[in-house]
DNA sequence: CGATGCCTCACCCAAATGGGTGATTTTTTT
DNA sequence: AAAAAAATCACCCATTTGGGTGAGGCATCG
């Protein structure tokens, strides 16, 4: 993942700062920083972020809480709460809003990282289908094909064509006719929805 | 659920206990809680655990990695890493030996359940091959397709080909294909297989 | 009743795909 | 250095698939 867009909720004005400073020193690409519940739905529609971190105490209210519902009911999005509250009342109120997690103040710059990065990783995880990867393939067929064979086998899984793959690789079609007859081969099979069919019942 | 065995892997002993408090606490009827990479591996030959709580770091080595590596070459057992956020961008290490997820020190007796329940969840689902079926695709997109066009993409999803389609719903091959180019238009695609990949990204 | 949507089928044509054979070059392994 | 494996490419041919057009039957809905 190359770019992640942070939408942070923070009314604490030093906080925000704090927070946006580390955002900006790392490879995160964009932030977009609020401080108050009206702007951060305005954020969440104009600015689609991929994570957003929320100060459950927004103004002395807890409407971090709404916009955690905001996220829930309208969009489809991870986020973690910013809080130093840790009574039991709070945390059974959050967790029915189903938080990625929770980073507590005061947090340092490998809090924050390390969070986001859990956060994001975990929610892919729940919400994603598996991804075609070598690791991931059983390995008594992994081992048949040639590194190779497997880069078009993903794209086969991906939906490109036979002339799609041989521009992306240089290579004449014929040469990845040649490749797909070794890997229709090697996998049993006769076509490749076929192949994806097989490989997607061995996916964990 | 009945009975669920877990199998604690964590050196810190007061972190160990309070693990060991929580599910003895609930309803989880056998814990086995150990302290370092051998017990580990010889726990996971004796006890067959359900689920593993896996801490990275034993005794200031990442010995962790090497008691989840054990685990997917030789079981098939779901697990959790135990992570503290003073380990810094341990992600990017786990990602590659395929936990469940993680559970970030501190945590709560409500995320630990949440986090092992989840993990039973998920990797129960993934064990079996994806099926396509209309509860999980995106709405807009079953809104658009009739019944008989979905049957006709699950389908494809299974690698059947017109032929076979035609003489499982005893309909002509000309009517499969019909089918096939609505379907086509309706998911704004031009062969099966970019079909087969745009819904795969629909699928939870 | 007319409109609409769905399922059915046919015909045509172009493009893509699958299967077979054989070959050269490069890389890796032994 | 020799052998094996991998990657490259070119034919040929049959089949499958995709795209376009048209059309009949059937049900539902306004």
């Amino acid at each position: 993942m190359s770019e992640i867009n942070v939408l942070v909720v923070e009314d604490d004005p030093l906080i925000a700062e704090d927070i946006r400073h580390h955002l900006t020193n790392a490879d995160y690409s964009a932030q977009t920083v609020v401080h108050n519940k009206a702007d951060a739905l305005a954020a969440l529609a104009t600015e689609s972020p991929d994570i957003v971190l929320l100060d459950i105490n927004l103004g002395g209210k807890l409407d971090g809480f709404e916009v955690a519902e905001a996220i829930n009911a309208h969009y489809h999005l991870p986020f973690l709460y910013l809080t130093s509250y840790s009574t039991k009342s709070i945390v059974e109120q959050a967790k029915f809003t189903r938080p990625m997690g929770y980073i507590l103040k005061p947090f340092d710059e490998a809090d924050l990282f390390s969070s986001i990065e859990i956060a994001l990783y975990n929610f892919a995880q729940r919400q994603k289908p598996a991804k075609l990867t070598r690791e991931l393939i059983n390995e008594q067929i992994l081992d048949k094909l040639t590194e190779k064979e497997f880069e078009l086998l993903e794209h086969i899984f991906d939906g490109l064509t036979n002339k799609l793959m041989s521009e992306r690789h240089f290579v004449s079609i014929n040469t990845i006719k040649t490749h797909l007859k070794s890997i229709y081969g090697k996998l049993n099979v006769h076509s490749r929805t076929e192949a994806i069919a097989k490989i997607r019942v061995l996916l964990p």
